[in-house]
DNA sequence: TGCTACAGTGAAAGCGGTTTCAACAGCGTG
DNA sequence: CACGCTGTTGAAACCGCTTTCACTGTAGCA
């Protein structure tokens, strides 16, 4: 069924129907209702395809999830950010296209995915900093949001917490609270939060007039198991930590069973810190304290940073920093 | 830039660049070089969109996740099950578009979502026997297969498990051992695959000649705090139960957990098994004893079921049970 | 009353591809 | 040499919608 039979039903022209549809004005109103009851009769629904080729639109942005997706969605992080972008596109009337095509992996499909016209933008959900898809997708030009901050690409809109400042926070707190031996279990220094939440780390310690010392640092893939087998290195050390700041939540809780299974106590042998507050930090034994971080927020400002992009409202690239605080349980 | 320009370029007309596009025969060699020249030097790439509106053929299927999808991004199961759909989809060369979209939130966007010819097919994430989307979908007579079988709707296709083995499997297992009291902490009875478990369950005491206790079985949302919960609840019996059988893996992690702070051991004390085999169950202290469903296969035969049924191949409804086998490990 | 301006409408031209159909060339055959 | 194939190509129709443009009719105004 198409415009035509509408237009046939209500006696009009096609150029009338499509008015009506998109709530013209200058329509008169007697012959508005003829439309609107043809299509009522009918069940018709305009076929998108055909709209968007010539509106140039398709209402359909991308989420682009790297390569190492399938760990990524083990990730309470993406757990509830991908929700909250699927929300947001719905308030927003939009589609959402997932995608975890690599460059690598189909050059020739990504090309037709993203160039092909059936996106109006992109989502990054980038955190890589040699992501191989981020400069082919900059410079193709489609309007393009990234999700975390990236310093190779200052031109590219953003929306972001501060990582180095939260961070940073979590470790003053702990500081604060007299902890000298303050050890880091971190993510991925390639991914670009990994490194920030270092730095803030460090910042933190040399304020405090602390050491930095190399066998507190412990790099892992952010990972619960990860974050158990760091703890069991940390406490094999000369002198183990008298706390530790994880960098994000899987690691902290893999701490705290590790420290539980040698038998020590949070917060009264080793203090723990989290990041990212995710629903079950609350649950934890002991409850997790830990850095919130409003994912659902930085899922829906990104979907409104990219509508707006596609909309061309901005001659500047975009960043948008979202605020984090530090929730107090009792690991630390 | 258009086909028209390429014509131009390899001074042939738009209907031979649309022939050596798509790999018809008939096209001299000779001719089919030079659009791939103009091709190349122009990186040309055709527009989807406009294809798609004479085509007939997205080449895009939809997922459509059940309204509560918050949660269900939370689960295990639904980490493992998408990125297998993303991927299934990216090996057909096809694109996934994610939709939470439920129809009493967006009536309007839903039918234009499904109706407006955005979609190849739908793979539903269905679960509940009462969804209030299948049966105008189902009516729609878009291409569909329901994850998961539906016992209302058996003209759909489906892929699934066999619940009630499995579960009535995993139950049989823990009487074998001797277990008199064996509990079951359920998914909601609202859900197919919770009904088909709890039916598993009390097919396999029966068999076993133990009795049904209402007292032992507790329903539950599914998550980890729940089972910590239900664990509790039965703790407070006067007869406690002597084994598990838990609905899913957060829900027997949650089991033991609460096992724990008891002061009680699995599975000398109680015996714990699960369902599904995440990931973590493995590292799960002690490593449960769980249900291993292919979630991979199951994403990857859903896809390859619905493009088959794009395709049209089947007159018939078709039914797709893939094997779970009970892992073994310490739990139980 | 005669003009202008504008609201309201339909015809038709695209959007960028695919596909049908007809035309033509070159070939083997009777 | 006429004929019918087959292989190869281009012209044009078409997919279902939006949007421009031109054309009415009517109201407002001098």
């Amino acid at each position: 069924m198409s415009l035509d039979e509408i237009a046939k039903r209500a006696n009009v022209s096609r150029a009338t129907v499509s008015r009506v549809l998109n709530n013209y004005p200058h329509v008169r109103p007697h012959i508005r209702d003829r439309v609107l009851q043809a299509v009522q009769e009918t069940g018709y629904i305009p076929n998108a395809v055909a709209r968007s080729l010539v509106t140039k639109r398709t209402n359909m942005i991308g989420l682009l999830l790297p390569q190492d997706a399938r760990e990524t969605f083990a990730d309470p992080f993406f757990a509830i950010l991908i929700p909250s972008i699927a929300e947001a596109c719905t308030v927003h009337q939009r589609y959402l296209m997932l995608s975890m095509v690599t460059l690598n992996q189909e050059e020739g499909f990504y090309q037709s995915v993203l160039r092909g016209g059936h996106l109006d933008g992109v989502i990054v959900g980038v955190s890589m900093f040699d992501d191989p898809i981020l400069p082919q997708l900059i410079q193709d030009g489609l309007p393009l949001v990234l999700l975390g901050r990236h310093p190779y690409y200052p031109q590219a809109h953003w929306v972001n917490i501060d990582n180095l400042q939260a961070a940073s926070q979590a470790v003053s707190y702990l500081a604060a609270q007299g902890r000298q031996r303050i050890a880091l279990v971190s993510l991925p220094a390639s991914l670009v939060a990994g490194a920030d939440r270092r730095d803030g780390y460090k910042r933190a310690l040399l304020q405090a007039g602390l050491p930095i010392d190399q066998r507190l640092i412990i790099e892992t893939n952010g990972s619960y198991q990860a974050g158990q087998a760091a703890m069991s290195q940390l406490l094999q050390l000369d002198q183990p930590p008298d706390a530790v700041f994880a960098a994000n939540d899987p690691l902290a809780l893999g701490v705290l069973h590790e420290l539980q299974n040698a038998g020590l106590r949070a917060p009264d042998d080793v203090a723990v810190v989290g990041f990212d507050d995710q629903p079950s930090a609350a649950y934890a034994s002991p409850p997790l304290t830990t850095v919130h971080q409003p994912i659902n927020d930085l899922g829906f400002k990104t979907v409104e940073l990219l509508l707006e992009a596609i909309d061309g409202q901005f001659s500047a690239p975009q960043h948008r920093i979202l605020p984090t605080t530090l929730v107090r349980r009792a690991s630390a």
